[in-house]
DNA sequence: TAATGGATTATGGTCGGACCATATGCTACG
DNA sequence: CGTAGCATATGGTCCGACCATAATCCATTA
């Protein structure tokens, strides 16, 4: 009876049918105007069925929601704790929802394709406004990956080292993100690969030839040479799939 | 006494320490292993509490996260339907969580020009790799977009259109999805903009240059078409942020 | 006979109250 | 003074009931 009552009170607050769905928006509404804090502990749940009104039940649904989209952490004995998610945590969560859409070559390779398209043209970015400091990083990254070559574990690092430096040239967020997603989502389909220090050296031969045209400011060559070291690793990861065509 | 040892007999295919994750997981490696095919209805909430030994809470707090995650749909009254989400369902996902990136100018800016470039890349490829009936539709895109001037609904639709093309020609499934989230998202923020004809000439004249761009097979004046006509889109959107700096 | 409307059933949504598991802090004892 | 253990806070789980909505079935009736 008393719950109905503030319910209905508080109806005007929550859109959707479900009284969980109605608390799970005010959150959101609070959390994105700001009376609760990037890190602050949201109010515990008993305070929650209190404030609004409705079961516990309901209170963990929402919480459960909003977890779910990454708006809070929650550990067990803890109260959720409030994250604002940035552009990774966005593609971070995003790749759970697309793990079904990789479980065959094609899937991979969609996805593979547009890492080239955005790669390619992310070259042809550098080559025509990178700045001094870019370049040095650039050079750097190059230098370590050089460096790693005969280590598998260390050379994939600076491999993937040496090409977010080109995501972040660009000074946009989303797109380091997008790297970050890329190697979260395709390093599992090439792991367990055993490989010689030949393949790390072709490797690191396109990145020194995508690193030479962007240096030379030359932004044909830079796509076409970070084409042909994507094109070459696709083949290397496209032999580990076992139904070839 | 019942459900804990069903539990502990399960607990090989529960990863998570919570109850409703391990039903979770469960119930996604039976879609992804095809036993609940697409469109087909989950088991009611108290037949999964008695086959997995947990409470209906538990059941209930899974199906949450499988919904929000779009593996399920959830109606009152209905079993959940199993959805199995394709690039678009998953791209749209990720738009909730990044809503409260796209606040301030900023943000709408950092995805307008990721926009810019993923456009750009497009009205490159197109003028390499587009084939006689990519280029038909093209064309045909563009008359309807010079027909609907003037009409600021339809034109914003062609317009579009026009846009979804350049984003189909590679073929890649991932491009259209893509392109479905900025129109979704960036909509939201030049909506209940009055504008005279004087604008959609403005945007046709832009896309007319593209055109005759990838016709003539340019891609250098393909890009910088498609570039200059984004970015003076880009001009009209900020205008109707209130804090222009 | 066929249409219609109400009872029955299936199912998700909500509730409240209990107990357990884990974390934190306080207190009392060594 | 420090540490072990108890008290408290809080999330996690369970149960059993009831409500709300949808689909189904069946009897009444035109």
């Amino acid at each position: 009876m008393d719950q109905s009552e503030k319910l209905h009170g508080h109806a005007a607050t929550g859109a959707g049918t479900r009284r969980s769905d109605a608390v799970a928006t005010e959150l959101v509404r609070m959390i994105e105007a700001g009376s609760l804090q990037e890190g602050e502990r949201l109010p515990a749940e008993r305070d929650l069925m209190q404030r609004y009104g409705v079961s516990r039940s309901a209170v963990r649904e929402a919480i459960v929601s909003l977890a779910n989209r990454g708006l809070v952490e929650t550990r067990l004995g803890h109260r959720p704790i409030v994250r604002k998610p940035d552009y990774e945590i966005a593609v971070d969560k995003v790749g759970n929802l697309v793990g079904h859409l990789m479980v065959d070559r094609k899937g991979v390779w969609n996805l593979f394709e547009t890492r080239i398209f955005m790669e390619t043209a992310l070259a042809r970015w550098a080559a025509k406004h990178a700045r001094r400091d870019d370049l040095e990083e650039l050079r750097a990254a190059l230098d370590a990956n050089r460096e790693a070559i005969g280590n598998s574990i260390i050379f994939d690092e600076t491999d993937a080292a040496f090409h977010a430096v080109l995501y972040r040239i660009p000074g946009n967020p989303i797109y380091p993100a997008i790297h970050k997603a890329y190697v979260d989502w395709l390093t599992q389909h090439w792991r367990s690969m055993k490989r010689g220090a030949g393949i790390d050296q072709m490797n690191c031969a396109g990145h020194e030839a995508v690193f030479e045209a962007i240096l030379a400011r030359d932004p044909d060559n830079a796509e076409e040479a970070m084409r042909r070291h994507l094109v070459a690793a696709w083949e290397f990861v496209r032999s580990t799939f076992p139904s070839d065509s």
